[in-house]
RNA sequence: GUGGGCGUAGCUCAAUGGCAGAGCGCUGGACUGUGGCUCCAGUUGUUGCGGGUUCGAGCCCCGUCGCCCACCCCA
């Protein structure tokens, strides 16, 4: 019987592979420019860890996690994102002992149950980082301008990055309750969700895309309005940073996150190139959440890109990166077969990718096999270069053609 | 969880209720020491699955499974 793979889940496959290996590459060199360290989470925490990190009212705990009993009853819980487990691992790992700031990068799987679709699987990849133990906003618009950095060097363009402040403990109350003073009375003009919402995360009403409950946000209260003092300095701070580099950002006073965490900045990364889940990277500062988990006071921020979305990108963009040599080792005659083996592990020691013909058959034919193999050149070997010690070999590229000894052939495709 | 679309060859898709096809790919030949282009030949099917209507179903009806897109949510 055939089995499955699961919805929502996917192979990644050749040649799909080699994009998510640039773009790995690419964000980890850039992390490395940054001062950022790798760490490794585990991909399974106990649920409490997302419980109380992401926040019990929100989708991905209510509703979106796959989680499960061990054998000894602890329930165990697939990590829906990387911030919860990294803070826990910095808390426990007392990384705050580390010269300040401390800069860490993840990548791997995360796990959603949501219904899947264009550029949303149940088991998606992100990269992430998160640098804790400085609250000053250089350290907001560093971290933007890397991101900015490796989707520029991706080739990505098209992108918005959009910012805003949701503040802290102090403030956010505050503007929460006008909120809801606002729309107490608007709420039969609202949609069914944003009622909802009204409930469970007033914040979000400012976020919908109903046209009207667009046209009722009209007057509401923003929470640049409300910012306290001190949120207010580190936002325009930040502003400040960013335009001076410059960055091209875009003010979004409505912009909002479905993470309970976040203070202050927040930020998004979105694209019109991709269908309705258009963020490709999004991140903010958490300056609550060491704390709230038992570690000593420690201002955050963090982000992270979504895998899927940046290779979707990427396959519509067209392929320019560099031939590497690919050499096809042909053959005629068994004195040329034997003889062929040492010769492909001499340019294998040399650096460079080999197939060969395993086997006989005609010349025209394992031409052709090398052509299909996308091969840069042709090493030809018959019994006179085999005993002459000149080889054969033909640029596939071009058609052109010349003897060569082994090194400086060698030589010529390296 | 809700709504819409689609399931036919390895892939992309055709086929008034009446012989299941094309292009691409793959294998070989034209060309046995020279690929790509061209030409020729060959190759692949439980039409997702189960039932029903009919003389006859890929097509119509019912059910089911799967995929895609969107809502929701989010990276």
């Amino acid at each position: 019987m055939k089995v499955n793979i699961l919805k929502g889940f996917a192979d990644v496959c050749p040649p799909e592979i080699t994009l998510w290996h640039h773009i790995e590459e690419t964000a980890k060199r850039h992390f490395f420019l940054y001062g950022y360290e790798e760490i490794r989470l585990p991909i399974v925490e106990s649920t409490e860890l997302f419980y109380r990190g992401i926040g019990e009212g929100t989708d991905i705990v209510e509703k979106e996690m796959y989680t499960f009993a061990d054998k000894a009853g602890r329930s165990l819980t697939l990590r829906p994102e990387g911030t919860a487990s990294a803070v826990r691992c910095y808390i426990e790992n007392q990384l705050y002992n580390r010269p300040s700031p401390q800069k860490y990068y993840y990548h791997g799987p995360m796990f959603r149950y949501e219904r899947p679709q264009r550029g949303r699987q149940r088991q998606f990849y992100q990269i992430g980082c998160e640098a804790f133990g400085v609250a000053h906003p250089a350290l907001d618009a560093e971290m933007i301008a890397m991101i900015n950095r490796i989707l520029l060097e991706l080739g990505l363009d098209n992108l918005q990055i959009e910012i805003n402040s949701i503040g802290c403990s102090k403030c956010r109350p505050n503007y929460k309750s006008n909120l809801i003073a606002f729309f107490g009375d608007r709420l039969s003009s609202l949609c069914s969700d944003c009622n909802r919402r009204y409930v469970t995360n007033p914040l979000r009403i400012m976020d919908c895309k109903v046209p009207k409950c667009i046209e009722n946000t009209k007057g509401a209260p923003l929470i640049r309005d409300y910012l306290c003092s001190d949120c207010s300095e580190h936002y325009r701070a930040l502003k400040g940073i960013l335009e001076h580099y410059p960055i091209n950002f875009i003010e979004n006073p409505k912009l909002v996150r479905g993470l309970d965490y976040y203070t202050r900045t927040i930020f998004e990364i979105t694209t019109e190139n991709l269908g309705a889940q258009k963020a490709v990277a999004a991140g903010g500062r958490y300056d609550g959440l060491v704390e709230q988990f038992g570690g000593p006071q420690t201002a955050a921020v963090g982000f992270a890109m979504g895998m899927e979305r940046l290779v979707e990108l990427l396959k519509n963009q067209s392929n320019n990166t560099p031939p590497k040599a690919r050499i096809f080792v042909a053959t005629l005659g068994a004195e040329a077969e034997r003889a062929s083996f040492g010769i492909s592990e001499e340019l294998r020691s040399a650096g460079i990718q080999v197939s060969l013909n395993y086997g006989h058959s005609s010349l025209k034919n394992q031409l052709r096999k090398a052509d299909r193999l996308n091969a840069t050149h042709v090493l030809i070997i018959g019994e006179e270069e085999v005993s002459s010690g000149m080889y054969n070999w033909k640029d596939l590229s071009n058609g052109q053609q010349g003897q060569s000894r082994l090194q400086d052939f060698i030589n010529l495709v390296r």
